[in-house]
DNA sequence: AACGATTATGCCTCACAACAATTAAAACAG
DNA sequence: CTGTTTTAATTGTTGTGAGGCATAATCGTT
């Protein structure tokens, strides 16, 4: 279905408002659609992807600060989001010698086994994103990208 | 900044998988951006969803049911959203007199002004959707679209 | 009149965002 | 070295929404 259609708003001012109301609509179905592929994982979203920043890190520990720079939500509670992932032994967080104020949090091997199964539905099987041909896919890409872009 | 740097992985499995996660982390991105400019209006993004469902009826009011169906996240406490537009006085809600189960939620003249001071974001100003040419935004729409359909 | 289906609320738990305050340790200035 | 400032992380608190289950009122049908 179409924009218009979904949102049962026939005119749009402009293309871009018409790209932005269409992004922001699919932005939240994208997201829905994620949290039910999560759910039986028993892992949110906000702490897959502390899991997925841990795993680039792997077998380097990260901080909570090194966390929150990455977390795309930086007002958010890396903190206590960590506090989750210890809870189910997912990552571990001990005191950096080094430096006392700082945390190591690390990834666990139950974590990277989590990860590793949900990795099958980044594909984005069963998402939408295959009803994109190669090509379609690599300029979604860009064109989102290109949004992205600082101005 | 391109999706693999942003993510700091350098290579996906697929045009698709690139796409994917393109995909669900703009999602996130656009949703902070959203929530960023929807603090000085005091509303939140499901509460501004109801009001532009509300608005599309507007004279005509609807249902509880209606919104839920329209609101993209089905299971969502449509009733408590309702209710905390009631308490800003942005909608009104009365019990339909032909059907007593079901109660008119109408959006008042406050929430329509409101709405209308809202309709300056819609364009997608300061958000990068206006990094892209009007051809390359109709273009993501249609994209959108099509990741969107039903399979 | 009785039954089941529909519509909306209420109650409860959980997760997360947002903001403020606090603790501890490091870094720095004198 | 001492005192101040900065940084890192946690904790507390409030508000919002999701998700599930239960319930009350009403409608439609038999």
């Amino acid at each position: 279905m179409n924009i218009e259609e979904e949102i049962k708003q026939a005119v749009f001012r402009s293309p871009h408002q018409k790209a932005y109301i269409n992004l922001v609509y699919t932005a939240g179905w994208v997201e829905q659609q994620q949290s039910m592929q999560f759910k039986p994982f028993g892992v949110s979203l906000p702490q897959y992807n502390v899991l997925r920043i841990l795993r680039g890190q792997y077998p380097k520990p990260a901080t909570v600060s090194m966390l929150i720079e990455r977390m795309l939500d930086k007002t958010s509670n890396a903190s206590r989001i960590v506090d989750k992932l210890v809870a189910k032994e997912l990552v571990t967080r001990q005191q950096c010698p080094n430096d006392r104020r700082t945390v190591d949090v690390l990834i666990t091997d139950k974590g990277l086994y989590l990860l590793k199964q949900m990795d099958e539905l980044e594909g984005g099987k069963g998402t939408g994103i295959t009803n994109l041909s190669d090509e379609e896919a690599l300029q979604l890409s860009k064109l989102l990208d290109k949004v992205r872009e600082k101005n």
